[in-house]
DNA sequence: GACAATGAGACACTTCTTGTCTTAGTGTCT
DNA sequence: AGACACTAAGACAAGAAGTGTCTCATTGTC
């Protein structure tokens, strides 16, 4: 899974023109002169152009989204807290996101299709693979792959649409959210506290 | 002076497209759209296509500043207090001016030139005209005119590289530069304090 | 010296952008 | 009702820009 450093130079490149750019405006060209590489080396590390560049990036970025979560998860021993976390530390990077942010204002179409649609089954399979671990001392690993795609969900939804009732960015309103519509559906599955 | 609604409304896209894409990667296309005009419109309020769009964009963008900048100058009737605002003032649009910042960002050839090259003879000009009426009361009209170059040569200098003796946007450093540096040069000729 | 990786640039091809023009539709004034 | 000015929509040709593939010379490594 580890990338090469060139080709993390490209989507690096690939990202910060799309910043200033929007997706749609972005060459190529911008991204290999970005990236301080010519346009040939940019097809040889990946072949079939901006399309498999973009969705390599994707690739990247998510993962590198969840690998930072985890890394605000650690050494919580307690489950809620552990959702609470989740759900809180999760919508607080989205909001910061930059690159996120500057994406859904140029191209709010495509953004948010890898967000609701096309995107979101990706999305809860990764989110499924690097959280599952963390629940799986508390649940059936099924039940644990229904939470985290319940949690992705929903997270997803209050970013992008706040809710007058709810700010999952804040942990008391967080957690009581979990304790009222979450917690009681998993109960029975619970195997400790 | 007045400018046409329909004029003006273009002039709003083509600023907002700016911001969002950068000068080299907006087209007459995006800014028709925008402004929900039709290309045709579009060429027949600026014949001349981009080029000339942009160019009367700079104008009235220029012309709003010193507008507002006017507006933070009424009834202040003594010398020095007027000049502290004017920088002040000033320097603090230039530093919010959201617009600017994305083209220095994305353009920053293009922009430095409009700032201290090919632009600055343009906004002394229009500096001159809009803010030589203030000091006429102070000065002889010919000092006026000098002055103003000055200080919109040294509002332009400090705002692109920040000096860590001088704060431009700050009041109290403000009065001590021009206590220290300006009002000398022009003591001679103050015609009242 | 053989080797793999790269930058530079040529290339044919496609798509986008531009500037102009025509047409049909709209609302206004008389 | 009819003349009028104005505009959106879209056709159009010419040119510019972007794409994807190739070749070749260069570079640094084993």
């Amino acid at each position: 899974m580890t990338v090469d450093p060139a080709e993390r130079r490209v989507l690096n490149a690939a990202k910060s023109c799309c910043e200033r750019w929007g997706l749609a405006k972005v060459t190529i060209e911008d991204i290999a002169t970005e990236a301080g590489v010519s346009r040939a080396t940019l097809y040889r590390l990946f072949p079939g152009g901006k399309d498999v560049l973009f969705e390599a990036l994707r690739v990247v970025e998510l993962e590198d989204f969840f690998t930072r979560l985890n890394g605000h998860l650690d050494g919580v021993d307690d489950f809620e807290e552990l959702l609470v976390r989740c759900v809180v530390h999760a919508t607080l990077e989205l909001r910061a996101d930059q690159h996120l942010s500057v994406m859904l204002a140029s191209e709010p179409g495509e953004t948010l299709g890898q967000l609701t649609v096309d995107g979101l089954p990706r999305i809860i399979r990764v989110a499924t693979v690097f959280l599952a671990p963390l629940v799986d001392g508390y649940l059936p690993r099924r039940d644990g792959a229904r939470l985290v795609e319940l949690l992705s969900r929903l997270v997803i939804s209050y970013f992008l649409a706040p809710s007058e009732h709810v700010d999952l960015a804040d942990a008391d309103s967080a957690r009581t959210f979990i304790q009222t519509f979450i917690l009681p559906a998993f109960q029975p599955s619970l195997t400790r506290s």
